[in-house]
DNA sequence: GCCCAACCTTAACGTAACGTCAAAGTTTTT
DNA sequence: AAAAACTTTGACGTTACGTTAAGGTTGGGC
């Protein structure tokens, strides 16, 4: 019968159970995220089912990318003595601000996505172009913003960047 | 006349032009992506004009979010003594596969945003409840997988989640 | 009661791309 | 020449762990 028997878990098998590591959950653990229920004689750290519980909830909010910082925020407010109406109003906030981040994320990435496409289909007209470096760097195509030289290639972007500034 | 006035410019000026801060071109130096063309009596770095070009390739890489690794390699194809085809082809890789990336950025954050969605949902139908935290305890909430008690909120998700994992 | 494998402990360095001092030297302006 | 503005190197801080390292603990078999 070891001390930590009775319902408890030892590191290995919560981050297993909850599908993470052990050196994350002793992460969390410095975070002040969560904490064993006791230690075995040994030092061995021993969990209850209600800390895999809570583990889950961490690796759930951890999955929405918010940081630790903001989710231990979030399930401490478990602990304040509010009714469940309430703390489903506070985390209903916190959601909805994450909500906004991700769709913003989105649009970033659809940002970039556009850019790369554009400089992408523009880059593909060099493909037939035989000048060498040295050949590259005439005056004309050494103005800036303006591709006089037509065989070649120089890519640019002002401010308003619609396609990368890529010098080939 | 400063030792550093033929067209040359401090880092400082060499940052503002490119909208970029001096502790990034000097970390860019550490990493080996850029260099100053001379250093003044003083031990100042002096920067031309051909530099602020290269400084903004980078940055305009690293608005892709390639990171600093991957873009010393794609600005240093440059060197190696190309024809702007073969130099079009190759950087034309890294973009096709960096887009690919980005598309699947997408897609990860649109999954975020759905899970997030539905759990807002799901939260606001507790938004009513008055029950404490005491009271929230009670075993047949604790029954995971089956929200019986239906004036006690508990949120969960199996492994394939459609909701976040939270328990109120 | 002993042994061994499998597990656990703390400690500490490494990561990426800079931000942010600090203390001291240089350049530019007045 | 003094002061303001700029630059230098150096070094620690950031986030969320991964990865050794060196050494204890547990659990099961004999």
């Amino acid at each position: 019968m070891s001390k930590c028997d009775d319902g408890l878990m030892h590191i290995g098998k919560l981050a297993k159970e909850a599908g993470t590591t052990t050196r994350t959950v002793r992460y969390y653990e410095e975070m002040g995220l969560i904490y064993p229920e006791c230690r075995s004689s040994g030092g061995f750290r021993c969990y209850s089912h209600e800390q895999l519980t809570r583990l889950r909830m961490i690796l759930s909010l951890k999955e929405m990318e918010f940081d630790l910082e903001h989710i231990k925020v979030i399930i401490d407010k478990r602990e304040q003595n509010k009714t469940a109406g309430e703390l489903a109003h506070d985390i209903l906030e916190d959601l909805n601000e994450r909500l906004k981040e991700v769709e913003e994320q989105i649009e970033h990435y659809k940002h970039i996505r556009k850019t790369l496409t554009q400089t992408i289909a523009s880059i593909c007209a060099c493909l037939p172009c035989d000048l060498r470096v040295e050949e590259r760097l005439c005056p004309a195509c050494q103005t800036f913003n303006q591709p006089t030289c037509q065989s070649v290639p120089f890519f640019h972007s002002t401010s308003t960047a619609e396609t990368l500034e890529l010098k080939l």
